[in-house]
DNA sequence: CGACAGCCTGGAACCGGTTCCAGCGTGTTC
DNA sequence: GAACACGCTGGAACCGGTTCCAGGCTGTCG
């Protein structure tokens, strides 16, 4: 293995210069510098991290914490931080917590005390547990996907998205919409519910909460059905996919009877048929905002939400002139409690 | 920040002391080990990663390098990696080469320095580049979805998941398949390639290269309608998914016209309609296992295999008595060269 | 009762860089 | 021509651990 003192023998000059000549720090004469970078150049000579890390107490490194990493959302965010990372010169340090509450606060500081700084997407800590939690992580934070006080976050402009999808099925003359939530620890969720409520408060139909999967999508999909609505907004896309794949089970014709809009414009959104009408998030740009975050902390900190645009495909039409009636020989479960109007 | 310094003065002992006790070595009485435990306990302190790592020269991380983070395959052994470093107390660094062959090397020998191990997924790669490369990144190196003599490897019974889908198809009457492969620089197309070219050398009507995507299956899809074949075997999820959806569009029912088979079992594959039948790999499993190969070198390397297994759902059904024209007024373009069998 | 073995212990060297500081040489200014 | 400023240089301290080695203590055996 090559070291510095290495490299400062075959330039002849001393320890210190070639660290200085390496790093571009001034008080190094032109042919000490050029001397320097030919024998590292020749001799192959790569920095320790460890050791450099040591003195200087930075690491080159952002850690990531992600629920889910085989989740496209997660996935895509994923992507974008490990590209921005790069690009600054700095590796992604990368943690799936498998949806576990109860794992977050080790991965966080373990990851905490060997990266630069720490991305958290959609961390489902509860409010009150994740404020000292950050502290703890020991270096700046950001978070995706949610809001706190304490600590810069990079969101999407989710109230828009619903009014987008709102606009767009009311222009379609659906007078009334049904909403497949999301997990009710969602901080997302929340948000959807609270411009749900603020935009349309008492022609938004609650179908309750469901996993955000394609299961709780199919599983929504029957109460949507039972409940006699012609539109269904769903928390995200795997739900919308979960919806659309029950109704054309149960022999539905989307969008003639039913439409359905997602959240997220996942990839795999466009490539089912019908092609999924859906709020599209811009996830990888997130992922970067939240890197270039964590260098630019701030008091208070910054929150940025990321416009989002709705996507017209083929899941959603005019609402039919006589809505599919709900089926006589099926009751909404009490759970879903359908009667309850968001406000 | 509290060192080990501070912790053994709470102690009561040495700094060297406190370091055996920390790290559980013997020549250390059970009362000062007790001692040293209580006061860092007492403190908070937690090891500096950078600082063992420099005198050790272990860091406790893995690294691992995909193509595509987005990509559902490779998310899927990511977590399983993930997880198994987890399990063993050890960190990811993850790079992702956006499916770009030039970073490769860089990102190889960058990453290198800073892991105890690397795991290489689907390395594009050429072979005679990648040789040197493993030993450029100075440290143990486990390959997926790649074989190559210089490196243990974990990949999957390629060929046994050919002849499960062949004998499937041949099951249901199809006596002519056609096979939508992938890039001709893909190690694993390779491996399709042989396996069908020694099961069933003339009856494999070789529809040509595509990329590996939705896209990629839409183009494959009009070339096997064009050609009048009954069966598609697809290089993968996204491939055989990108033909479905053409052959909806083009109003061909499948699978009473035409059956679609694909390969990896990626998540959307159970969710589309029809249901995909495709052969299951174990991606998560290979992920674990890379990782547990990165501990244990061994000379010649050790090149696991693991079984695979066909998942059969509803995108196969039996031959259609009278099969569907090639259309007349179609032909296949040249460069997919339908004509040439693969031996 | 003395010698020897064996377990604990702490001082110190070391890992590979970064950075402080003192010293040296040169150029500039009265 | 002397004093001063400034740029370059290398020796040495330092970051926070791990580990070698010498020495002290206790226990056992002859």
């Amino acid at each position: 293995m090559v070291t510095l003192r290495d490299v400062a023998r075959v330039a002849g000059v001393s320890l210190a210069t070639a660290s200085r000549a390496m790093s571009d720090a001034p008080h190094v004469s032109a042919a000490n510098r050029e001397q320097v970078a030919r024998a590292a150049e020749s001799l192959g000579y790569r920095p320790h991290p460890a050791a450099r890390a040591l003195t200087t107490g930075s690491t080159g490194t952002v850690g990531l914490v992600v629920p889910d990493l085989a989740n496209p959302f997660f996935a895509a965010v994923a992507k974008g931080v490990q590209a921005r990372a790069r690009e600054t010169g700095r590796d992604v340090l990368v943690a799936d917590t498998d949806e576990d509450v109860a794992v977050e606060p080790d991965v966080i500081t373990r990851l905490g005390d060997r990266v630069d700084g720490l991305v958290l997407c959609s961390p489902r800590l509860p409010a009150d547990a994740l404020g000292p939690l950050l502290a703890a992580a020991g270096g700046p934070v950001a978070l995706v996907n949610r809001e706190t006080p304490d600590a810069p976050s990079v969101s999407f402009d989710i109230a828009d998205g619903v009014r987008q999808a709102l606009d767009h099925l009311r222009a379609l003359g659906h007078d009334v919409v049904a909403y497949a939530g999301g997990p009710r620890t969602s901080w997302s969720d929340g948000e959807r519910r609270t411009a749900l409520g603020a935009l349309a408060g008492d022609t938004v139909l609650d179908l309750g909460s469901f996993r955000p999967t394609h299961g709780g999508g199919v599983q929504a999909a029957d109460l949507a059905l039972a409940a006699g609505a012609t539109a269904v907004l769903c928390f995200n896309d795997l739900v919308a996919l979960g919806v659309l794949a029950r109704l054309h089970a149960r022999g539905v014709a989307t969008p003639a009877d039913v439409s359905v809009v997602g959240f997220d414009d996942v990839a795999a959104a466009s490539l089912v048929t019908p092609a999924l009408t859906t709020v599209a998030v811009p996830l990888a740009r997130a992922g970067r905002t939240a890197v270039d975050l964590l260098g630019a902390a701030s008091a208070p900190p910054d929150h940025r939400r990321l416009p989002v645009e709705l996507v017209v495909r083929s899941s959603t039409a005019p609402a039919p002139p006589t809505p599919v009636q709900p089926d006589p020989r099926t009751t909404v479960p009490r759970t879903a409690d359908p009667e309850v109007v968001i406000r």
